[in-house]
DNA sequence: CAGATTTTTGGAAACGTTTACAACGTGGCG
DNA sequence: CGCCACGTTGTAAACGTTTCCAAAAATCTG
């Protein structure tokens, strides 16, 4: 609406000046400034985006991507809202906007990413639902636009990460099981390449190993993140010839299918087979019997990726680019967990 | 990375001309433009966002307005992901983009739609979650963002909107259960003040006074959109001296405290008490009973939404900011429902 | 009070595009 | 052969900022 030139005018003051007052920048007289700010919110003025990172090269804005079209993204509760939420909030104490930028399904990823490093509309990206093999680092790593990723990656290369230790809950939660008696334990592992399902299953199988169990292929299995994935898990469980007495499961969505596909086959979740899930969620509260799952702060979470992005962004940034953070979840019994054959 | 400038030189040619071949302006030699549209993929040059739109005084951006602090925005499922990702891909057709962008809780929604609009990042603005009295709503009518609302508001003006039928819906369930031979139904209403409460609950009125039922005080309840509202909801009609016989709800979180608030207080859902709830909800599909519910079509509902912006941005815009769309939904019966006393 | 220094201001260039306009070359036509 | 029209290209201005540099004003110093 108004632009500097007419806020310049109305005072009747160079253009230069107006933004000296505006940014902050020494050397303009104190009741100057004041008279800029306070015709600048009169008139409503706010810089405008374009011209500004023209002229600085920068966006002052990050960039958090998700998939849209993947339900893997979809991560039953809201997951995303509530680390966005606060890793916007630090962002914003530091002058940075966030925004999230969806790739659609119908959409490359590479391609999606190629395409929004060189229109520079962000400053730094965030990627989530990291892959294996992800080509999106590899990309990124090439360009000049710093990054983080929540969840690693084996793609080779340095860059920074944030993950939530899937490896240490996996094996706890089978140390837990163990400790109960438990020697037959299944585990749900996600059919799609995201990274979390490899760390999962090596703390699963370093679980198995601690207590001298043996590893019996048919307790692993793969299946969707969704409830049909669930439900499809406890379907197949069910029909095993010798049956686990505990189940693993590294999504909440899973989760709920499992108990529906166990009560239709008859096996009560809790007492028949010992259930852990993964993140403690709203949702999962009101099963029955209640989940025994991790907590962790989500807020924090966020905070400490707004941290990371900033570090980025600093003056050591060549340093920041080393940080990784495995983030620690802590357990959270629940009656969904009991000796076997109780 | 690569600018005009240096594609040009790279080719040989002036920066005009490969502007011109790369936006499809007439008047370029046929070899000329595939030489330079070669080039272009081959050094990977994307126009950079900032000088595009401040030469064109357009983003080509839609930007999506969440309130990531909300839960009332955090619709259980991943309702806004589905729409956007559906409403992304036909925007993408027709040359825009879409963002999300999310008003963290510690800001103010007026206040960050004011800059979003005066900063210029986006073409139009979508804004979700209206409340009855909206200054959003006003706010973007004074200025000259063209802007959609996914839901209504009382607030005065005429603005384009497409809102799910939530009359209709409550009406509708009211009929149902009436049919059976209800007579005492209650309903949970958002302790908000979003609009859609006020279109739900006068649907359920609608419903009582078809069916020449009287308007009971004490089945009308105010509880908070989630998990927990919704424990609260089933724990006041369990404490109620003269227990309804069915509950009509608008929130699928709400649902799932529900059932357990009823199971905890001995009362079987479906059978002492019929429910029907919203959105048809891949979680809702293993509660037992299955609730009976309303379906509708996200994707197309996103799809609907990208048309209703792209009118706002055609050439007969003005027409266009006269849009109102109900949306539709179709009931789904569940073992939920049952004649009363059954 | 003149000169030196500092504070404050104005002017203009630059960021990367797009586009109006002018210039150029080519071919057709009289 | 000269002129005009047309197709293609180059040039430069403009979008709204920020910032460098120079100019002006204010303050200090001897």
């Amino acid at each position: 609406m108004t632009d500097i030139r007419r806020l310049a005018e109305h005072l009747n003051i160079s253009i230069g000046t107006v933004s000296r007052a505006l940014n902050n920048r020494p050397g303009v007289h104190p009741e100057t400034r004041s008279r800029v700010l306070q015709a600048a919110t009169e008139l409503g003025y706010v810089a405008n985006a374009s011209g500004r990172s023209l002229r600085r090269g920068a966006t002052n804005t990050i960039g958090f991507v998700i998939e849209t079209g993947s339900p893997a993204n979809q991560a039953g509760d809201n997951f995303f809202y509530i680390v966005t939420d606060a890793m916007h909030e630090s962002l914003a104490e530091r002058g940075y906007d966030l925004v999230i930028l969806p790739c659609h399904s119908a959409d490359d990823p590479v391609e999606y990413l190629a395409r929004l490093v060189a229109r520079g509309i962000v400053d730094a990206l965030v990627i989530t639902a990291t892959r294996v093999q992800d080509q999106r680092i590899a990309l990124l790593a090439k360009s000049a636009m710093p990054f983080l990723t929540l969840g690693r990656s084996e793609t080779p290369g340095e860059y920074p990460w944030i993950d939530l230790d899937f490896h240490d809950v996996a094996r706890r939660s089978v140390a837990e099981l163990v400790a109960l008696g438990h020697r037959r334990i299944a585990v749900a592992l996600p059919e799609k390449d995201v990274n979390l399902g490899q760390h999962y299953r090596s703390g699963y199988l370093a679980g198995l190993q601690a207590a001298g169990l043996p590893v019996d292929p048919d307790l692993i299995l793969r299946v969707a993140t969704s409830e049909e994935g669930g439900y499809d898990f406890g379907r197949q469980l069910a029909a095993l010839p010798h049956r686990p007495t505990a189940a693993l499961l590294c999504s909440e969505a899973t989760t709920v299918g499992l108990y529906g596909a166990l009560r239709n086959n008859g096996i009560a979740p809790g007492t028949d087979v010992s259930i852990i899930t993964f993140r403690e969620n709203p949702q999962l509260r009101f099963l029955d019997p209640a989940p025994a799952c991790f907590r962790t702060s989500l807020p924090e979470l966020g905070q400490e990726m707004a941290r990371a992005v900033l570090d980025l962004l600093g003056n050591n940034g060549d340093q920041a680019r080393r940080n990784h953070k495995l983030w620690p979840m802590t357990f959270v019994p629940g009656a969904s967990v009991a000796p076997p054959g109780s």
